[in-house]
DNA sequence: TGACAATATATCATATCTGACATATTTATA
DNA sequence: TATAAATATGTCAGATATGATATATTGTCA
């Protein structure tokens, strides 16, 4: 993995400390928070196609504005538990979840 | 969704009530919950094809021999999390992933 | 520009998940 | 069968995720 990955990972709230220490991150690390990622952009992507605000989304969720953020932003202390069940109650099929997944 | 599915939920451990709560149950937790038991499963299939016990398995994922009994059961206190990193710590891909979830 | 809407970030009390342990049940095999 | 290995179930203290709130930052448009 690249600098460039770093660096996306880091813009995204990853703390991940200096180069060496990146590449120390294990293959499983990494695959984790790319599908984390995936799914948390596949949600501001379907809210913003239904023209929702996020405030508006967490309504519809039963939690809040700033919760949705992070979950937009893939947020460390956001679980894909939380992720999945949004993208479900936006509609999503699990069709929908593989695809943004693979 | 049919009693023959409320049974196969209530024999993975969710306690879904009488047959009308069954029925109240949205779209999306059925969904969450079908998600959950498809990586449960992928997740005994892929430990039985490495010829590992779930003790074994339970060292490689520094966890215990009960929560990987859990995991496969897709026991009610377990994350999506926690099942795909256990997955990714087995060597699945993304692919197999979304594989398993579609 | 200023004012307002939208989004992002920080923090916290409470809720939920976690590994660990004990113990029960099931499965394999002698 | 009996015994042991494997798997399942119950519980709990500590760890992590949660919605909420406050506040900061960014975007929009007059």
């Amino acid at each position: 993995m690249d600098k460039r990955k770093k660096k996306r990972l880091e813009s995204k709230g990853y703390k991940v400390g200096t180069v060496e220490q990146f590449l120390d991150l294990s293959r499983e690390e990494s695959e984790y928070i790319e599908l984390k990622l995936a799914l948390s952009e596949a949600l501001a992507k379907r809210r913003k196609s239904s023209k929702l605000t996020q405030v508006q989304l967490a309504k519809i969720l039963k939690s809040s504005q700033s919760r949705v953020a992070k979950m937009e932003k893939g947020d460390p202390s956001v679980s894909l538990d939380l992720l999945v069940k949004s993208l479900l109650a936006m509609g999503a099929k699990k069709e929908n979840i593989a695809k943004a997944i693979a």
